[in-house]
DNA sequence: CATGGCGCTTGATTAATGTCAAAGACTCCG
DNA sequence: CGGAGTCTTTGACATTAATCAAGCGCCATG
């Protein structure tokens, strides 16, 4: 392990990493090397787009490594960031199976690489393979209670309750250090993402960030932050204004 | 037709009318009798509640007729109807599918009458039929992007806005009169929970109607609803204040 | 080193929505 | 018919978050 210095170029199905996590997990050794032969591997870089909002889908995204942010931008201009994507994550899924153009765009945060599947491959498995779409099913069931969480407190939360939460969530796969009530984490977003993941401007991030600082909550310093006692996030995000 | 005075209390799966709408019409002859052998029908009256959030998951609901609100209540109580079911709509999948608690209550809005088909059932039929995972799939996907589409009007538009585009989509069910861009409709909601579907105060939404009212874009009496120019429910809802 | 752009912060102000309270309207039931 | 309870409306007010505007700091680039 020590001595290898750079991943290799040509990545491959059967050795990915990632490959436990995803759908494809099910796979049996015929159709992996199906998908293997088919499927793009490609780097990309923070900024990069893998696919607009309108864009026709062609197929779908593997994430090997790496994180994508996946945003949809209204007629407005307003940016939200539904959600983050991992290593071993699926995009592009809802606009293959409803057979219309992309609705939201997948765009690089962290450098990375991913794989493209052709949509008629994909097909072609699922059709084959009624435990893929098994795991399909549980992942759109999954992404859908989440959904429907995001308008929930979208609807009864306020902006620090919201806030409160994000880091929560943050927290699990960011924390630098814990110890004892107390954390650190590394925030993997600028101020302007971090409003947009929660329907804020950037403006009242900020701001909200300094009512927690001056409330002794969280104790930010550029990206990194300290929360001395996790328990005070639960606080603002459950409680609210607890009558 | 018009000799008949009520429905058989009986119901049947094979002459169900609201089964081409479902999941269920990829059975063939042998799964459909199991289902409808395995089923509980039953009449449902407004008010009731088929189950509770928080309830164990003992199988799925199947509606024939009436209406079906899901609902959806937080610790401090505030009520969000998160949607409407129809005939042919299935609910309680979610919690099935993810073996977990019902994360929602299934409220009667308008007498009916459901159909009980139990988890064992249900999946044991998931389990060698493909193609009733595929629809499952399809509709977990289409959910989907309503929910998302839904946190996204939560953050971006304003609470007119959201009850032109609410109004917009019950009127594709419940106009009851078009005639060049003017329509009536009767909605099927109190205006509590007209307020609960786009989560906002009962107090708000009466406020929101009164500003129609003056604004001359509807008029309102009761639960009947003039508009006299669909264009008008449009312009709130897309162009929110053009720049 | 200078400069321009962009992201972040802050202040002042405004607009939108929630909260609290009260009164009317309606419905169901005895 | 009466009355309790719930739904709805309205008013006064408080609060939240958006908007507008300015300034600062950082970084990349020339």
């Amino acid at each position: 392990m020590a001595g290898r210095s750079s991943p290799p170029i040509l990545t491959d199905c059967f050795s990915c990493q990632a490959r436990q996590r995803t759908e494809w997990c099910v796979l049996n050794e015929d159709d992996l090397k199906r998908i293997n032969d088919a499927k793009k591997s490609r780097q990309c870089l923070p900024g990069e787009v893998l696919y607009h909002q309108g864009d026709a889908c062609r197929g779908i995204v593997c994430i090997e490594s790496g994180m994508i942010g996946i945003r949809k931008i209204d007629a407005d201009g307003n940016s939200v960031l539904l959600g983050l994507a991992y290593p071993g994550d699926t995009l592009g899924y809802r606009a293959l199976l409803m057979a219309q153009d992309h609705e939201v765009s997948a765009e690089v945060l962290k450098k990375g690489s991913v794989c493209l599947i052709g949509e008629a491959t994909v097909r072609s498995l699922l059709d084959h393979n009624p435990s893929l779409g098994h795991r399909f099913l549980w992942r759109a069931v999954k992404d859908l209670g989440e959904a429907e969480n995001k308008f929930l407190e979208s609807v009864t939360l306020t902006v620090r309750a919201r806030f409160a939460h994000l880091l929560l969530i943050l927290k699990d796969r960011y924390a630098t250090d814990v110890e004892d009530g107390a954390i650190s984490l590394e925030l993997p977003l600028s101020r302007q993402d971090l409003a947009a993941m929660i329907g804020i401007r950037p403006e009242t991030m900020s701001r909200t960030i300094r009512q927690f600082e001056d409330d002794g909550i969280a104790h930010f310093s550029g990206r990194t932050v300290h929360v001395p006692r996790i328990a005070s996030l639960l606080d603002e995000f459950e409680h609210e204004d607890y009558l």
